[in-house]
DNA sequence: AGCACGCCGACT
DNA sequence: GTCGGCGTGCTC
């Protein structure tokens, strides 16, 4: 008989068993097992110790029933990234598995991945560009190198990816690209796919779940060099022969999971090339602070490769900010836009040029008043409280924090009063003021309200890269990657409530999103301009901006976050707890947050512990959420005090408790 | 998470 | 009398 040690796909962290078996199986299998009085499905660690086994009462020991069918088994490296994931996020190694894992199916399904043609480059590298990639694949030998590409928009990282990526190729060996969302790939899989001489997967929430587990299943079979384009959750998927890792825009938030296990899909790609012993290359023109912190103490095996200057005929933009503030009179339908910034607008169109305007705001407003009584519509059902938006195009109300909706009605419900106030803007109104003032051009939207699938997308950019649309009004969607050719103005309405948000992020993020989207502009024109609507044009934000003064924001914002004690100083975790009943949650979190104190007081005095506080939306779908908040520069002692929460906490009913390593959300 | 057992309200 | 509500407890 053979004893082996399953970790069985269920959610308490301790949630390796050990399992009989006549057969002989091996380390990485995914097999089918009893647990209580079902089936469950398990990864199957390794061989039970003898001691394991000695442990238990022999006849507790049940027998796994077979591997799962039409699964592939996870090979070394595979269950080493998980294990590290499941220690370093404390979340249970045997669901992670199955979290991350493509569905499993009966049968794959044919799939149509890209072919790369293989053409000859056709642009040069410049002597900078060629120096990075020099330096990098130098580096090879060290097997494991990080390596930081901080280039400016329109920098050519592109161009660096490309050929890094062509000398690994060349060398047998596979390539996995990471970018944050699916929108950014079209461009990339073209570029990739013409000048590479391999197959070309990508992956992302657009590929079904019968395509996602064909790929799975090619990867595993094939040893043959293939570039893998995704998002986070490609890292799972089982590239042979791993040579490069390549994360682009790694500054991006969407890199972090927010549901089932909160990894960032970033950080794992670095330990994923570690235990690939491979190079990673990170790419972003506008670093986390984070990032910016290691990559300027270079060692051994960690480079930061700055590049200042644009590729081609590229300017940076000029920088106007204007002043809003009392510059409103009422009924003005030219509101929110400045008669100055509609000069401008035009002065752009008359041009023959294309004009992005952002809010990041969906909706027409972003609350409605009586006039008559000064009711306001809240949103009760979920309990969360906030301000319904109003939706003009599909004549509804709507929760911007959950998916609650109603239509709009005639009358205030409190009054009868048949006057509704719009107050506030967001895309649709501001597409309708620019449709009424510009009637002659086209201006059409770029939000998710609008562009739902990849086709959406597709077609939205097609037809305005075929000018077919002269104004487009978006939102964050628009910030991102982009190469725009008639673009030389950049219109941002709504910066203001992005700089009040009360996170320690808060700079960062505005700074971030501001140069993303002042790269959409004059990437082939030497005069171009971006228009800043604020009511603080002073804020010393907008300073750093216009000087393009990367190194200047950081230098300002790094003695902050050592003051506050907040990352890259320190490592941060949040425990949430959730309860639908607000007293009991209230009640028990106290009650763990002083239990925790005792313990960081009598064995980790290098943390620090926060709260507890309700969330920013402290009650959603009927949920109350209050979260605890750990502080520590030191990592290991943050790891052993939420190990012993883990180990000690008794799991109450009616109250959930999720932990958030490094989070991005702390309120 | 599932899936049991377990002990109180309104139905043929 | 029982069908079923979901509280709580366990899973090698």
């Amino acid at each position: 008989m053979n004893f082996y040690q399953v970790a069985v796909n269920f959610p308490k962290s301790d949630c390796v068993f050990t399992y009989k078996a006549q057969d002989t199986y091996e380390t990485g299998d995914l097999v089918e097992v009893p647990f209580g009085k079902r089936k469950a499905k398990g990864t199957l660690l390794r061989t039970s110790t003898q001691s394991e086994i000695s442990q238990l009462d022999q006849s507790l020991i049940k027998p796994i029933y077979a591997k799962i069918e039409n699964a592939m088994s996870l090979s070394q490296k595979e269950l080493e990234l998980y294990t590290w994931m499941s220690k370093y996020y404390h979340y249970s190694l045997g669901k992670l598995i199955f979290d991350c894992l493509p569905k499993i199916l009966k049968r794959p399904r044919k799939i149509d991945f890209i072919q790369g043609e293989g053409k000859a480059s056709e642009f040069e590298l410049n002597q900078r560009q060629s120096e990075i990639v020099e330096n990098i694949l130098k580096n090879k030998d060290l097997g494991f190198s990080q390596h930081y590409i901080h280039g400016v928009t329109g920098s050519g990282k592109s161009a660096i990816y490309l050929s890094a990526m062509k000398s690994v190729l060349k060398t047998g060996k596979s390539v996995q690209f990471l970018l944050p969302e699916i929108n950014l790939t079209p461009q990339f899989t073209q570029i990739f796919s013409t000048y590479l001489d391999c197959p070309v997967y990508t992956y992302h929430s657009g590929v079904t779940p019968s395509e996602k587990y064909t790929i799975w299943k090619l990867l595993n079979e094939s040893e043959k060099p293939v570039l893998v384009m995704g998002v986070r959750s490609s890292l799972f998927l089982p590239v042979k022969n791993l040579g490069l890792i390549i994360v682009d825009e790694e500054h991006d938030q969407s890199f972090k999971q927010t549901d089932r296990c909160p990894y960032n899909g970033r950080d794992v790609a670095i330990k994923k090339s570690q235990i690939n012993t491979c190079p990673v290359i990170l790419g972003s023109a506008t670093p986390t602070v984070e990032n910016y912190f290691q990559f300027q103490k270079e060692s051994h095996n960690r480079f930061y490769y700055p590049i200042k200057k644009r590729v081609a005929q590229g300017h940076f933009p000029q920088l106007k900010l204007l002043d809003i503030k009392d510059k409103f009179k009422e009924n003005n339908p030219a509101w929110p836009f400045l008669d100055e910034t509609l000069a401008e607008i035009e002065k752009h169109l008359f041009k023959q040029e294309q004009v992005l305007i952002f809010i990041n705001k969906l909706g027409y407003s972003s609350y409605v008043q009586c006039r008559n009584c000064g009711h306001q519509f809240y949103n009760d059902d979920c309990g969360c409280q906030n301000n319904l938006r109003y939706f003009k195009h599909r004549n509804c109300l709507s929760c911007s924090h959950c998916d609650f909706v109603m239509p709009m009605p005639d009358q205030c419900p409190e009054c009868g009063g048949i006057s509704l106030l719009n107050k506030g803007f967001g895309t649709e109104k501001v597409e309708q003021v620019l449709s009424e003032l510009f009637p002659q051009y086209c201006t059409e939207r770029f939000d998710r309200d609008e562009i739902k699938t990849t086709k959406d997308l597709n077609d939205k950019l097609k037809r305005f890269h075929n000018k077919d649309i002269d104004i487009l009004v978006g939102t964050q969607m628009l910030a991102k990657g982009h190469n725009f050719k008639r673009v030389n103005l950049v219109v941002i309405l709504g910066i203001d409530s992005m700089l009040s948000y009360a996170d320690f992020r808060s700079s960062e993020k505005t700074f971030q999103l501001v140069e993303q989207i002042s790269g959409r502009a004059g990437r082939f024109s030497d005069s171009s301009q971006v228009i800043i609507q604020t009511l603080t044009p002073e804020h010393h934000i907008f300073e750093l901006i216009q000087s393009h003064s990367f190194d200047g924001f950081y230098k300002e914002e790094l003695p902050l976050r050592e003051l506050c004690a907040c990352p890259p100083f320190a490592k941060m975790a949040m425990l949430f707890f959730s309860s639908h009943q607000r007293d009991k949650l209230i009640l028990n979190i106290s009650e763990v947050a002083k239990k925790l104190q005792k313990t960081i007081d009598g064995h980790f005095p290098q943390v620090r512990l926060l709260g507890p506080t309700p969330l920013g939306v402290e009650k959603k779908a009927n949920q109350f959420t209050w979260a605890i908040m750990l502080k520590s520069s030191q990592l290991n002692q943050l790891h052993a005090l939420i190990s012993t929460f883990e180990s000690n906490y008794q799991q109450i009913s009616g109250l959930t408790c999720k932990i958030d390593i490094d989070p991005m959300q702390i309120l």
